[in-house]
DNA sequence: ATTGACCTTCCAGCGGCTGGAAGCCCCATG
DNA sequence: CATGGGGCTTCCAGCCGCTGGAAGGTCAAT
């Protein structure tokens, strides 16, 4: 399969696809022509990165993910590991979009938006005391 | 005053403020020996751009409230879309976390997390049908 | 004279792609 | 058989917002 079937099965852009396998993410062989020649097990594998960056997963948690589902020796705890850490992270994100969210709101809702230049989100930039 | 000095003051690291310098956000003067010799301008405009990416403003953004804090001529309404526009951006962040939290927690919650090797969470990422 | 803390510039790298240029390959059509 | 168009290849550069590090100048105190 070339890169485009692929793309198109997997969601993935071809750039990404190519990117993923100039970090060792992938390593399709290639037909005389120098195409890369698809087997199923690089498309099954694309098909997993591309779910595991939906979830947020960083690169290098998908790498060891990854390796986890090809070791048969893994233990789920490993992965439920990587998991947690991520969901830890994820957690903070929200945490700090949600205190922006809540200043930038209260800022928002004291600003006039009329044609006078007076503007209470201004001024907390400027650190005026209100 | 010297760009440690207001690195201090600021909270800004020195290596932000050249960075700002850089992309024209702040223009301090040298002085004969070559430093950089913030005035009480400077600092001030740091201070607000500091506060401003605490918020999650982005620098074009930054750019564009630094302009329509120094002109006298602005609207406030002006200033209250650049807001709105950000925190419609940071509502969109936080929705997706939310999603991704949401399935992470679920996967998470069904894994065993023990010495065995099956687990719901690589399952999922493998398309698995559970 | 020498330390050590500052300051300077410049270049490279982070993550995770993405765009674009230049050049093959392959197939269908005239 | 030439041509066109769509694929594919590589390589290099750029996105954002810094951050690290090297190599060197400056300044105040010892």
């Amino acid at each position: 399969m070339n890169i485009g079937d692929v793309s198109r099965k997997s969601g993935l852009p071809a750039k990404t696809i190519r990117y993923y396998e100039d970090i060792g993410l992938v390593t399709p062989p290639r037909s005389e022509n120098g195409y890369r020649a698809f087997r199923e097990i690089e498309v099954h594998k694309l098909a997993f990165l591309g779910r595991a960056r939906e979830l947020g997963f960083t690169i290098d948690d998908c790498r060891t993910l990854l390796a986890l589902y090809e070791d048969d020796g893994r233990e789920s705890a490993q992965v439920k590991r990587v998991a947690e850490d991520h969901l830890h992270k994820i957690d903070e994100k929200i945490a700090q979009l949600q205190s922006m969210r809540g200043t930038l709101a209260h800022l928002i809702d004291e600003c006039a938006g009329d044609h006078r230049p007076d503007c209470p989100i201004l001024e907390d930039l400027a650190g005026e005391q209100t």
